[in-house]
DNA sequence: AAAAATAACTTTCAAAATGAAAGCAAAAAA
DNA sequence: TTTTTTGCTTTCATTTTGAAAGTTATTTTT
């Protein structure tokens, strides 16, 4: 059955809550990350992160931010049965907001969280801009 | 009845997933977006923002976020059937990744969101920083 | 060439989260 | 003293989620 597409539904004319009515749940900013940081590409990729999204979920996901713009997907040229996933420009213009959550997180649970992520948080901290456009090779 | 404190549970040690599963939901961003830019302190300001959230859902998204350490209660100290929240460092350190949200919203649904809001955007775009620390009163 | 494995899903279903509405107690206002 | 108001809690139907199993079209392996 094909994935059903219901229209987002905006609960007010606020860009806050606007945002978080496209992307404001615990996977898609995920799936995000999973693409800048990882270089995940495939649905396989995205289901072997850590943080073991349903495959359910996953499909579900990746049918609502293609339809939002935030990512594409393509057959890949020599594989029939392999699909690849693409971050847009809108797409990667989430990065900031990811970056800020790092920040935040290695402020306020730096107990919890990996050493990678610590050494980019401090990246980071050291220069915002200079690390999130490196990130996204500009 | 009180409410059920149910322990956070992290995916894995990633800062995003950690934070997503702190506040990776349609609303807690929004309550601490009331306070910072509507200034709201009391259930009933939380209540009346225009995205409607409903009293059992507020009930238990601040005491989450109190449990959290973002915001706090107190009692009002003349009027004993009002509550103050506050947002703590905490919870203030959170409006880098709001401005984000407005930043992108700016650029992806601009004919969706409202003239202030616009202007707020232009003025981040402006001056990223500056702006921010303008808002906290810093 | 046949059998096994793999990628990308879909289906099913129980459990958890959500939204809408009504209810409630204490305090304040009329 | 009666009415409102504030800050919730309760109830419950609907929606969302997660876990697991199933499906189909390719590869891969044997």
């Amino acid at each position: 059955m094909k994935a059903k597409n219901k229209p987002v539904k905006f609960r007010s004319d606020c860009p806050i809550s606007s945002a978080l009515d496209l992307f404001g749940d615990t996977w898609s900013l995920l799936l995000v990350r999973d693409m800048v940081y990882f270089g995940a590409r495939t649905f396989k990729d995205f289901s072997e992160a850590a943080e073991g999204i349903s495959s359910a979920r996953l499909s579900d996901r990746l049918t609502k931010l293609e339809s939002l713009g935030i990512i594409t997907k393509k057959k890949h040229r020599s594989n029939k049965k392999v699909y690849l996933y693409q971050l847009t420009t809108k797409g990667y213009d989430l990065f900031p907001v990811i970056a800020d959550l790092v920040l935040w997180s290695h402020k306020y649970l730096n107990h919890h969280i990996s050493d990678a992520a610590k050494q980019f948080a401090n990246m980071l901290e050291d220069d915002r801009e200079g690390t999130i456009n490196m990130f996204l090779n500009k």
